[in-house]
DNA sequence: GCACAACCTGAATCGTCTTTCATGTTGAGC
DNA sequence: GCTCAACATGAAAGACGATTCAGGTTGTGC
């Protein structure tokens, strides 16, 4: 398939490996502890009022330092947010593949919920990731691009590895993952993000979706991709072997 | 199935019937055309330079008249976007619906893929839509609520219409219907929006996803839809009556 | 062909944001 | 405890965009 991971480590796209100041020389404690308290504020700024109307200003103002620090560590609003749109993928990622692997042994459908648990308990404690995402559209396409493919490349590895050892029907696996991408994405927007159902009652605070929407989600994803079954071009009917 | 609009006629959600200038006075003819081309210029605007860099005299410029004019229609940036938003939100479904509805003899299945290869030509053609959609986030939350909300209630109608014909299998409309809208989203937003394929081969062109592409995605979704099979909870194995 | 409401205009005002810079502070190494 | 990068600062310059307004144009009804 495709979309390889760039650079699985390399993150920074074409960048350096070692933050340094605008001026290019090398960050010591002190700076590195600022250029976090930068890219927090940020985040925050972000979040809350949105691309456009964030300024850095606001920034440096919720970071507790002067306005030309910002200077100091960042070449403007563009750059900071690109930064952070990396930062939070990173860690969502982080959390994914934590939570996927923690349940590996209970089999290929654990690890799947497992995963997907965690990306919308990330989504919920950080509102961020997806109202910032949202904005990339324009403010940094490629930075964009690379959150969503680095992602995808994660699920397609998975579903590959689930069809080589037939616990999934064999579809191109980088279009499935995509799917899988958009209803994660999508679910999280509607349950997490949006606070009140659509009878009224808000619930927020659970910090997650509903039970009941996680499992009609994960049964619908189980049913697209168990193997077999389907007569179309007159497969086999190869039951579940796996059981359950 | 799938795309049933909620009320035909009457979109603006509280707002006014007949478009009036800012003063409150009826719109001429002439006023008429003049807003059109406000709204046409704002949408192109929107979708080159997205919401922070569009300004009101790039919108004036492109509509071909006076900066004060504007201000004659609309109260300011965040109205005329809004009213954009609508107006897509109107032609996608609209479009979506048309082509459902064509092909509604012919059978769910057929039905179904119709408004899919609807929405992405409506997508390929008004690449505003996405990236405008994607920035009401903060420019405009309650249109986007309303924009995807609206779409998903048609496609949660057809689902329950299969369910009751038992040519879907029965589990939470609202889920299933937000998932396939999360799926059509990002397909879209991947192989109609992105010119370039990862491969290197930039396809564009075509104005549509590729087949190949589409065939995976209505194989991964006719099989989550289709009735029985699954162990499950055991339920009665259905065929499908429509034929092909 | 007159009157008047609707429509149009862009220079000018006002506010806000980005970015620079001259100057001051900190702290690690010696 | 001295020194020198590195770090920090906020006033000020400069740019740009939103919105207003005083005055001009259009066209429809009579």
């Amino acid at each position: 398939m495709a979309i390889e991971p760039l650079h699985p480590d390399k993150d920074t796209p074409g960048g350096e490996e070692v933050p340094t100041t605008t001026k290019g020389t090398v960050l010591t404690a002190r700076g590195l502890r600022t250029r976090r308290r930068l890219l927090d504020a940020a985040e925050k700024v972000f979040a809350e009022l949105g691309y456009p109307a964030a300024s850095i200003v606001k920034i440096t103002e919720e970071a507790g330092c002067g306005l030309g620090t910002f200077y100091l560590y960042f070449e403007g609003k563009q750059e900071i947010f690109n930064e952070v749109v990396m930062d939070l993928n990173r860690r969502v990622r982080r959390a994914m593949t934590d939570a996927a692997l923690a349940e590996a042994d209970a089999g290929r459908i654990a690890s799947e919920r497992a995963g997907f648990r965690a990306f919308f308990r990330f989504t919920a404690e950080h509102p961020a990731l997806y109202r910032i995402i949202r904005q990339a559209e324009f403010a940094s396409p490629d930075a964009l691009r690379l959150h969503y493919s680095r992602i995808v490349d994660g699920y397609a590895q998975g579903i590959e590895q689930g069809q080589r050892s037939g616990e999934v029907h064999r579809m191109d696996p980088e279009v499935v993952a995509w799917a899988l991408m958009g209803i994660g994405e999508i679910i999280g927007m509607r349950w997490v993000l949006w606070p009140q159902d659509q009878d009224g009652a808000t619930r927020e605070g659970t910090g997650d979706v509903p039970d009941h929407v996680f499992d009609t989600m994960m049964e619908f994803i189980e049913r697209a991709l168990a193997p077999g079954t389907m007569d179309r071009e007159g497969t086999d009917h190869v039951r579940d072997t796996t059981g359950r």
